[in-house]
DNA sequence: GACACCTCCTTAATCAATTAAGACCTTAAT
DNA sequence: ATTAAGGTCTTAATTGATTAAGGAGGTGTC
């Protein structure tokens, strides 16, 4: 029951390990008969076919596409729009026929980022905070990569959307209702786990560049529209889930003055302030307007939106990491779209 | 610019290869000085690290585990159970630190499934149909394995429920609330892509077993009941959305007598169903009762389910994957829970 | 008969690392 | 002075395949 290679094939074939290769892999190179042979003696032997590592290594190929993503595995796919993006990618790796190397990061940053040892072609790194030393370890491997939404690196593709203009569309489609006590909750500016209220030092500081400009937008519209900044709560969540919405939304909705628009980053998070809304007995859209972002989970629950295209996004990806040559290190923003529903209106 | 290895490196400073080697991954088998210089020059040079692939076939362990999932990648996830499911692998995988590769199943049956050039050390497949290829092709690798849901594989691990008892859980639970006119809609027992009625002679011809088996459980116990199966009317769909269950709610409660209970084998079928019902201005619990499967999207909206651990599942998975030495081939059942909410009563 | 041309198989280089065992030199203890 | 013990580096086997080039033998053509 020892290990068998094409070799423990040839040996009791009496061939050499050339022509059991062959057998495999090119019939026309050998005749009809001693291909039937060999295929007998491997299946005799129990032969599991040839070696997927070894091959890869003779070839030069890995057929797979490395995932990077910044929060811990088990919570990735809590946001439905990752589930979106990665339907898109997973679209271009079945066209090309690759796998998806999906690759955890340890919560406890002792413990190293499997980079290294990834067998994989190209790498794909979505959302990682600035500074993020898995990010270092993707370039040190030098294999061809794409950056969607964050963080941009000169050099390489980036694939994403306008992060302040969509911010400020989605702010100024509120201000423009004629909103004026406006709050804010977003998730994933920083990635130390804190939940709280955040002051204007601390939204700046935040370590995700993404969202660093989507909120860069909701402030620039802000002020533009003569609203101060400094007087917007903005109540900074650590976890994407409708829970986490909810907190936020109690805690926004017993400021005082109460906002009467509450913009989020995530539809998820939007519909936890619909949550807490209700839990106050606001009703939603004359007592508060609530926006959220992605258009993920948002047409059921009526919200109002900016819709970007996952799907388009993670498809891209995959093509740029596909493509042969290699892609152009080009900076790809696709578009977004406000999406008006039922969950905002004028105030009063 | 031509490539760059441990040998390069070696000719350059003009040591072996092997203390290149060395000077990577043990550190303590060299001098310091010779060790900076050696990581200079590899600096220099541009040098991207070991190798992965050549790494993996010296070492013989690719740090992957492989996924095998019956829908086509891009569909995968609209299920939350699915998600789930995921969630619980990616949490052992991470726990391991390897990384976890998707396989994308060809939806054109022509293009060979890449299970033979899969770089990785054991297999996790779930819910394929009975005699599909990638199966055994998987087999084939003789790698560990193991089955979730479906199908069973003698002499391998297997992780799922007990379908036949949840289904007759589920059915039971309508029945004894005094319903006699139950209706079904089940996706996912056929992989022909067929939607619509669904005779029990194609019912019983399902290729999925763990759905053959659940739709078993919700006969056997109508059959219990005195509920005559033959007059059940019963909708298959295949694809698992809300809009899809919505059309299955329609077709069934369009029927005469009209059921005043639906069975559906996901939560988001039964989602549709109650979107159907409303369309119809059916109240439900009070005119319909509905029941889903998972407890992945139900709470929200009030469903009575069936609660299974999927998060759990997906764990143990991964640890029978990953176990050293190879996990025994035990059948591992789960344990369900019927969870009532309020989408079920009494009729009338 | 000479030459070309197949068909079928072998030789040997190559992919890029890891690591046990051994060589060589220096230092310390007896 | 001798032996032992370390420290540092090299040798060479090993991991399991792929594939260009070449050789042996048979057949076909002029």
């Amino acid at each position: 029951m020892a290990k068998v290679t094409l070799q423990t094939i040839a040996d009791r074939v009496g061939v050499s390990r050339a022509t059991v290769s062959y057998a495999f892999s090119r019939p026309d190179q050998l005749s009809d008969g001693l291909r039937r042979r060999i295929l007998e003696v491997a299946d005799e032997l129990g032969y599991a076919g040839p070696n997927a590592t070894a091959r890869s290594l003779r070839l030069g190929r890995a057929g797979a596409l490395g995932l990077l993503f910044s929060e811990t595995l088990p919570y990735a796919f809590a946001d439905p729009y990752a589930v979106g993006f990665f339907q898109g990618l997973a679209a271009a790796a079945e066209d090309a026929g690759v796998g998806l190397l999906i690759l955890p990061l340890p919560r406890g940053e002792q413990r190293p980022v499997p980079v290294r040892d990834a067998v994989v072609d190209a790498f794909c790194v979505v959302s990682l905070p600035d500074g993020h030393p898995a990010l270092a370890e993707v370039l040190a491997r030098k294999l061809p990569m794409v950056v969607v939404d964050e963080p941009y690196v000169p050099g390489h593709p980036f694939v994403g959307i306008d992060e302040p203009a969509a911010g400020a569309l989605a702010a100024r489609h509120v201000l423009e209702l004629g909103h004026r006590r406006v709050g804010v909750a977003m998730v994933g500016l920083h990635d130390d786990g804190r939940t709280g209220w955040a002051d204007p030092a601390r939204q700046r500081a935040a370590t995700f560049e993404a969202m660093r400009g989507r909120r860069g937008g909701y402030e620039s519209a802000c002020v533009a529209a003569g609203v101060d900044w400094a007087g917007v709560p903005f109540y900074e969540l650590s976890r994407n889930s409708r829970e986490a919405g909810r907190e936020a939304g109690h805690a926004l909705l017993r400021a005082d003055p109460r906002p009467t628009a509450v913009l989020t980053n995530t539809d998820v998070l939007a519909l936890g302030i619909l949550d807490a809304a209700a839990d106050l007995g606001l009703r939603v859209p004359e007592d508060l307007s609530v926006v959220g972002f992605s258009d993920s989970a948002a047409q059921e629950a009526g919200l109002t939106t900016i819709r970007q295209a996952k799907q388009e996004i993670g498809e891209k990806a995959g093509r740029l990491l596909l493509s042969d040559p290699p892609a152009a290190p080009e900076r790809l923003i696709f578009p977004h779209e406000l999406i008006v529903r039922s969950s905002t209106a004028a105030p009063h």
